[in-house]
RNA sequence: CGGGGUGUAGUUCAGAUGGCUAGAACGCUUGCAUGGGGUGCAAGAGGUCGCUCGUUCAAGUCGAGUCACCCCGACCA
């Protein structure tokens, strides 16, 4: 862990934002380009985001399900605006073996092994997916289909930033199939609707939306809408699409079903999704020069409790802080209880307000006396002396 | 893809004009003290100086090539 301070917002805010990432331990660089390693603190608050929203998900009828990670070539080309939108971007596997270099050097690419047809490494899975859907979908019957999935894909990026855009990157993408038009349509406004409302809920962030322009609409869609956040150098960050397919992928994946009225018609399509650039949002919208600031909803940690002693009271005060601990467990989980001796109060305070969690609670034998301890908001940096009786109150709303 | 920059210890870096038996800070290990806002002292471990070739008595340092990464712009979840 880097112990150094973090650049003020002021001064640079794009180092900022790199230094909150390093010093609150969520992701570093990896050996691979644009390609991060998302720590496990990092990772934990990615799985809260997935939990709540995938909840959510749920509620509106989708089913998860997985797509392969290999998309055909043939399937990617087929449509034709979808292919042009993502071709700059694209990982290809063309080759499934490798051998020992002539010089003994290593290893190289079998020249022998080469595919009879390329694999493109999903940059999203509408191809991949429509292909199956084509089989799935027979009848109105069969209508709506709504289907999720939680993968990486990889978009090979020029450049890159962590969480914001990175080359390989986690989301999930939901992808429903309709009767009607209006249907389809309905459903691409309310999913944008779900992200806001998980926006304002769970991570805290107040979003807009709206369509995009033509040119910012995705690769194959009719129509593309965006949830955009505020960040606090001012700029808006979408961290979020609805896709109005209409029939464009139906016809061309030839996904048919036979109406009511037993004629065969072309399905309509909506796909979705957000990514672990609501990480980045995140970061971006709470924290402060202290380093990260989190909604307890997303916090790993949601309390951490630190034990101030001597060598003298030692045994008293763990005691003491232990209970304390086990009165709230009943009411919370995820709190910390850092009695590692060989750091000082202070390390311990700078580390966990790096990390943003929400609330800390110190106690020392002086608290003990007066049956309380000290409370304070990572948010606002507050302190206050909570007696012990009501403490799990305090705590209680996270 | 255009522009700029950097490769030396786990990390961030210093090593003008070649002389290095390669340093610092932080981190790490051990011990003692300390403990209410990044603790102090002591001892210790840790490096084929990105890679290749060249110039030279001598290359971390100079030259050529090569690979990689970072940053700034245009594009995207």
């Amino acid at each position: 862990m880097s112990n150094k301070g973090i650049t003020p917002r002021e001064k640079d805010y794009s180092q900022w934002y790199l230094d909150i990432i390093d010093r609150a331990e969520l992701a570093e660089n990896s050996p691979v380009r644009g390609a991060m390693v998302i720590k496990p603190y990092g990772y934990a608050i990615w799985e809260n985001i997935q939990k709540e929203l995938d909840r959510r998900i749920k509620e509106r009828g989708c089913k998860n399900a997985y797509f392969p990670l290999f998309i055909p070539k043939s399937f990617f080309s087929r449509e034709a605006e979808h292919v042009k939108g993502f071709a700059k971007e694209c990982a290809i596997v063309t080759h499934y073996r490798l051998r020992e270099s002539e010089d003994g050097s290593g290893v190289e690419v079998d020249p022998d092994a080469k595919l009879d047809e390329e694999l493109i490494i999903r940059p999203t899975s509408e191809t991949i997916m429509y292909d199956t859907f084509s089989r799935w979908i027979t009848s109105w019957r069969d209508l709506p289909l709504k289907i999720n999935q939680w993968v990486n894909v990889v978009r090979w990026e020029k450049r890159t930033r962590p969480f914001l855009r990175t080359s390989e990157f986690l989301w999930q993408e939901g992808h429903t199939v309709h009767e009607t038009s209006q249907e389809s349509l309905k459903e691409v406004l309310e999913v944008l609707e779900m992200y806001k409302g998980f926006a304002r809920e769970v991570l805290a962030l107040e979003t807009l939306t709206g369509k995009k322009s033509e040119s910012e609409k995705f690769a194959g869609a009719v129509d593309t809408f965006g949830v955009e956040a505020m960040m606090q150098d001012g700029k808006s960050l979408q961290f979020g699409t609805s896709h109005d397919l209409g029939q464009n992928f139906a016809k061309v994946f030839n996904i048919q079903f036979t109406n009511k009225e037993g004629n065969l018609e072309y399905p309509w399509q909506a796909s979705w999704g957000v990514s672990t650039r609501m990480i980045g949002a995140l970061v971006m919208s709470h924290s402060d020069d202290n380093g990260l600031v989190l909604p307890p909803s997303v916090a790993p940690i949601k309390v951490v409790i630190i034990p101030i002693y001597k060598e003298g009271d030692k045994d008293t005060v763990l005691e003491y802080s232990r209970g304390v601990l086990n009165k709230l467990s009943e009411k919370i989980e995820n709190i910390e209880f850092d009695d590692r001796d060989f750091l000082s109060p202070g390390y311990k305070f700078n580390e966990w307000e790096k990390k943003g969690v929400p609330i800390r609670i110190e106690i020392g034998s002086r608290d003990i006396e007066d049956e309380k301890a000290i409370i304070v908001r990572r948010d606002t940096l507050e302190k206050e002396a909570v007696s012990i009786s009501g403490i799990e109150n305090y705590v209680e709303n996270l």
